[in-house]
DNA sequence: CCGTTTTCTTGATCTGGATCAAGTCATCGG
DNA sequence: CCGATGACTTGATCCAGATCAAGAAAACGG
């Protein structure tokens, strides 16, 4: 794990997030220069809930596991994909951390200062339109994931879940899991054990599971099961 | 139902609301002028989802249910209570609203075109904090009433919500329920009939009902039950 | 390559919460 | 004041999904 400031190699990648991408060259440059750069090994502990913010993260490659917990419960709320941020909103509002955050693989993750977001927030007129666009764009994620939770049963949930990566994958009929099944059983709010029920009662609908590769025989019938809607599933809007 | 230009007697109150009191009073006075007040009678639907965001909604008096729908299901997302603004997000994104809003009760609604919100953003720097602010306010809200569905049952989200009235209502140990019970059931997730039999799974743990009027017998015995936790449970952080 | 560990699956059982069905209570317009 | 409508409660039943238990299949470290 070695801490450093960030290589010139990496600004590209993060130029181009929309976040950053709007802003002038100076502010850029002044909120690289005081970031760093760390590599870290997988299942590694990024930050806990509870903590104060000191860093806007940035996933620049890996992946990023964000997660709750309470009385002995976890649950995975999202996850973290390069190239993006994640706890931005904490970072603004100088608040604790409602989620804990965990490597999945070998990640590559910046380390921006929050105080240094906060002031060139202040200072760079695109920094701040791109944030809150951020911003309003992340609430309507959760947004979108509490209607799928509150009104949808765990099936649906699933059936939902395949047609937005079939649509991921270049809406072809097979493709690979993204992640492994017990960590989409909790971003789904599933246990393990239903979830490999849930893969079989899709059969009907043309749903075939061979480890982590999914095959969609009848896209159709899908559909007229999951009931997709652009307002809860549609990441885009 | 008239429409009308806004009253300037409405504009202290307006003012006031933190998306506002930091801005210069030029910028202010350009949305006001913008703005239209109406008077709503009870259970109007306001605004539906899927329709295009045309104006910020401030809720002046009375209250607001929020709430979506699915495949012939609905759920209360959120109550916007006076002076509160809503959907917010969507007129930022300039996106289609994910919630319909209607009023609770007589209410009287401010809209403000939401053209001069986007506009005024980037004229007005105090203006444009603040939105940050309230934006990362209402993720970090969401956020926490996802970990409330995720992490907790039902009767354990209740506890945790009577907990919270009770400190709203001054800590005192008797108090009423801010809304009726159809949709208190249907804001914390369950049924009607489900929250009528938690009320009586409470009893041991010194909580008594009456109508909506509630009693707390043993505070000390209801939050050992509860486990309130302030990153769930704290609406301020 | 093998043994260990972890994930995944499958079956049996249990339970929180939904649904269905009635009845009671409160509100309100006439 | 009455009748009607809708809210709330209560009981009986049902079901989705959790939990428990155990085996099968992968993944991984040595």
């Amino acid at each position: 794990m070695v801490r450093l400031g960030m290589p010139e190699s990496d600004y590209p990648d993060i130029r181009e997030l929309h976040l950053f991408s709007e802003m002038a060259d100076e502010p850029f440059m002044t909120l690289m220069r005081g970031a760093y750069v760390q590599n870290f090994p997988p299942r590694i502990e990024l930050i806990t809930e509870g903590d104060s913010s000191d860093f806007l993260h940035i996933v620049l490659s890996g992946s990023v596991d964000l997660f709750s917990s309470w009385n002995g419960r976890e649950t995975s709320m999202a996850t973290a994909w390069p190239v993006s941020t994640f706890i931005l909103a904490a970072t603004i509002k100088d608040a604790p951390y409602l989620m804990s955050a965990r490597t999945l693989e070998k990640s590559r993750i910046a380390l921006v200062p929050s105080q240094d977001v906060r002031a060139v927030f202040d200072a760079d007129q695109g920094f701040a339109r791109a944030i809150v666009s951020e911003l309003a764009q992340c609430y309507r994620s959760v947004i979108k994931a509490q209607k799928d939770l509150k009104l949808r049963s765990s099936l649906e949930r699933l059936a939902n879940h395949l047609l937005q990566q079939q649509k991921h994958s270049g809406d072809v009929n097979e493709f690979d899991l993204q992640f492994e099944k017990r960590r989409l059983a909790s971003v789904l709010g599933m246990t393990p054990e239903n979830l490999s029920r849930a893969f079989k009662a899709l059969h009907p609908y043309g749903v075939e599971i061979d480890g982590s590769h999914v095959r969609i025989a009848d896209l159709g019938e899908l559909k007229r099961f999951a009931k997709p809607d652009p307002l809860i599933d549609d990441p885009s809007t």
